[in-house]
DNA sequence: GTCTATACGATGATAGAC
DNA sequence: GTCTATCATCGTATAGAC
C-alpha cells in the first residue's frame, strides 16, 4: 500500500520539477515565483509546499533531477562494445544537449557558486560525468586502439579532462544561445 | 571643467561597482540587496540611485567592468616579441583567475541566460578574448614555430577554441571551490 | 493532499532636506 | 551629489477548509 501512494507521490515530484525547469530556462532562478511555477504546473501553491519545505529545495531537487537525467543520457552515449573515440564521444554528447535544460544547468551554475549545498550537487555531477567520459576513452584506448589497459588508464585522464572542458563550453555556448521563446519582461 | 567632475564621476561609478562585485561574490546577484551594496561601499542608497537608473543597470555596469578588465589582463600576457604557445598562455591565463571575480563571472553567465543585455555583454566577451587567444597562438605558431603565416591563420583557429574550453572550465572549477569568505546566511 | 486566502517580511526605489 | 527616512510592491510561506 505504501507502494502506490509513494509512487504517486514520485510522480507529482516529478511533475512540479518539470514543470520549473520550463520556469527556469524562462525567467531563472529567483526571477520565477512560486505563482509561476503553479501557473505553469497546473498545481496550487499549498501542493508544491506539501511536497517542498521551501523555495531553496525545490531548486535543489530539480537541479538533482535534471543533472542525474543528463549524466545518465550521456553515459548511454559512452558503452557499448564499440566505445567512440574522443572525436565522436563529444560530437554526440554537444548533439544531445537541449536547450532549455543547458539554460537551467548554467543558472546552477550561478547558484552553486554562493549555495554549498547545490555546489556539492554540481561538483558530483562533474565529476560523475567526468568518470564516465574517461571509462569511454579507456575503453576506446584499449578495444579499438589498442593499447594496453595499464597504459589506457594513464592516458585516459587527461583526454577525459579536455573533452570534459570542451563540453562544458558546449553547454554554456548553447545555454548563451538566444532564447526563441520571447523573455516576457 | 566637466573633465575634472567627470573623472569623479567615474571614480564613484568604480567605488560602486568595485563594492558591488564583492558583495555579488558572496551572495550572488540577486539576493545582495542595495543596502548591502551601501554598506560595502559606504555610500548611500540615494547616491548609487544617483549613478545608476536600477539594480539591472548596476548589474550591467559591473559585469561590463569586471569583464573588460579581464579581458585586459589576459590580453597583456599574450603579446610580446616571444609569444607563449597554447600551453604556457593557458597557464599563464589559469594563473591570473581571481576567486571573486570568477564567482562573479559564473554568476553573471547563469544571468545572461535570462537576459539579453547581459548576454550581450558575455558574448562579446568570450569573442574578444577567443580574439586574443587566436592571435597569440598565429603569433607563436609564426615566430616560434616558424609557420607561413596563412598557414598559422587556418592553425589557430582550432587551437585557441580548445584554449578558451579549456580556460573557462577552469574558471568554472575556480567558481565552484569552496568559498572561504563564509556565505551569512 | 490539495485548494484559497492571507499575513508578513524584505527590498527596490523615491522624496525632499542639505 | 549625497544623505535619511519612507513607501509600495512583490513574493514566500502559512492557515485552515475541504
Amino acid at each position: 500500500m505504501p507502494r502506490l501512494t509513494e509512487a504517486r507521490k514520485e510522480l507529482r515530484r516529478a511533475q512540479i520539477t518539470e514543470a520549473a525547469v520550463r520556469c527556469f530556462g524562462r525567467r531563472g532562478l529567483e526571477r520565477t515565483s512560486i505563482a509561476d511555477i503553479t501557473a505553469e504546473s497546473g498545481l496550487s501553491t499549498g501542493s508544491i509546499y506539501a511536497h517542498y519545505r521551501n523555495k531553496a529545495e525545490l531548486i535543489q531537487a530539480t537541479a538533482r533531477a535534471t543533472l542525474v537525467e543528463r549524466a545518465e543520457t550521456l553515459g548511454r552515449y559512452a558503452d557499448g562494445d564499440h566505445p567512440p573515440g574522443p572525436d565522436e564521444l563529444l560530437a554526440r554528447m554537444t548533439a544531445a544537449i537541449d536547450p532549455v535544460a543547458a539554460r537551467f544547468g548554467v543558472q546552477i551554475w550561478g547558484e552553486a557558486t554562493t549555495d554549498p549545498v547545490i555546489g556539492g550537487i554540481v561538483v558530483d555531477m562533474i565529476d560523475g560525468v567526468r568518470a564516465v567520459v574517461r571509462d569511454c576513452v579507456t575503453a576506446w584506448l584499449v578495444k579499438v586502439e589498442g593499447r594496453d589497459p595499464a597504459e589506457a588508464g594513464e592516458r585516459a585522464a587527461p583526454i577525459a579532462h579536455r573533452v570534459m572542458a570542451l563540453y562544458l563550453a558546449e553547454l554554456l555556448q548553447a545555454a548563451l544561445r538566444p532564447n526563441t521563446e520571447e523573455t516576457t519582461s
